[in-house]
DNA sequence: CTGTTGAAAGGACAGGTGTCTCCAATTATG
DNA sequence: CATAATTGGAGACACCTGTCCTTTCAACAG
């Protein structure tokens, strides 16, 4: 087991006894890491590859919850609050993460402080960003929390003109509406020249007027 | 510093040298415990009454994030995250909260790992809500999370016919939405026989439909 | 008692948004 | 090369929902 990514990553050095428990679980882009309902089994330190949280609901709609990279936590709700899975979670690429067996945490980790902080950020930002996104769904028509979307990648990002947009379905259930409604306001900010649009690429030549439109919203 | 209460509820004993570094803060009904972009100077847990959580967005529109009683913990994502106040907590009824300054929270506390446990929890429980109820807002129409709202405090609390509706505006916005709407969708509902409404009090008189309409959507 | 004020409910309207459907373009297949 | 299959875009439509405004009714002051 090789943890030197693991502690560049989350700062935190596992006592030796403990280091021959942890797995390394790996999983291929598009494949499932947790399904909605089952139980949990411990918990997962991403230290390589992204993934996505999203939740089916029974009417058959899908919401992207969140697109996670590193340093990200799975399993930590589901832990403390003792309930079965609440989300899926799927490999957006190939993923690495190292895995704590949920008997182990309990009886090495629960009263190791350092490590319980390592969760206790994690959480905290989840229920930040969480707050944030609930907010601006509820309270924002679509052009502006797609405006935000555009402003919150560019920002997170250097200086590169063309947003690299993942396919437009997954934009648009991770601000909760459809592709045709996102086409309808590319189309309509194409006409107008803020963006200049081709296909599934984006290039915005009016930065000004997107953030305008996005009212200053953000996604974090 | 009577701390009997907050013992009873959140089963926890501060060390003796502790104690009188504690704080008792209360607010009357109303009044407003925590403020937007402000800084955060300790750890609340609230020991007597109820406060919501609402976000002013720049719009202007509001909404109510969630609605807390005991037991519940307040600047923990703050702290954590080491970021402004994220949101405006005010005193539902007059309220009582034992209060953890944050220098003492740093230099006793961070490193008692049944006290960051309770944090654990209770961040754990936040986020839970949160992501369910980001979900339903996002995914469901008005009807839909009206009914769920009715079944959510229905089975929260044993046997009453009787929905002690706290003002309606008060559910619009925490659903995330308008009075209008509201009563367009009780007016239907009381005219097909559901349910009966005067004024503020709603009487379901048909469970089932009201739990159909809900389609299995609770905010817990 | 009467006029004023304010709150609650509902009518009318318009804009936002999802669904369905069709058309065009592109790719795969033979 | 020709045809079938797939995909993306957009037109049409309907519905959900918020805003604005009118009406009604109750409380209240003069």
């Amino acid at each position: 087991m090789n943890l030197e990514k693991f502690y560049k990553i989350y700062n935190y050095q596992f006592r030796n006894d403990i280091i021959s428990k942890l797995q390394l679980k790996t999983y291929k882009e598009n494949e499932c890491i947790l399904k909605t309902g089952d139980e949990i089994d411990g918990l997962y330190f991403l230290i390589e590859g992204k993934y996505y949280v999203s939740s089916l609901e029974i009417t058959g709609k899908e919401l992207l919850l969140r697109y996670s990279k590193k340093p990200s936590i799975l399993g930590d709700i589901e832990i403390f609050e003792q309930c079965k899975i609440q989300s899926n979670c799927i490999a957006a690429e190939n993923c690495e993460f190292i895995f704590v067996p949920l008997h182990i945490y309990n009886n090495y980790l629960k009263s190791d402080s350092s490590f319980t902080h390592l969760l206790l950020k994690e959480m905290a930002y989840k229920l930040k960003t969480c707050t944030i996104s609930s907010r601006v769904n509820a309270l924002s028509p679509v052009s502006v929390r797609l405006a935000a979307y555009y402003c919150t990648i560019e920002s997170s990002r250097a200086n590169s003109e063309y947003i690299t947009t993942n396919n437009l379905d997954e934009i648009a259930s991770l601000i909760g509406t459809t592709k045709r409604h996102l086409n309808r306001i590319l189309k309509q900010w194409n006409e107008e020249g803020t963006i200049h649009r081709e296909g599934d690429k984006v290039q915005v030549l009016n930065w000004g007027k997107v953030k305008l439109y996005s009212n200053d919203v953000r996604f974090e």
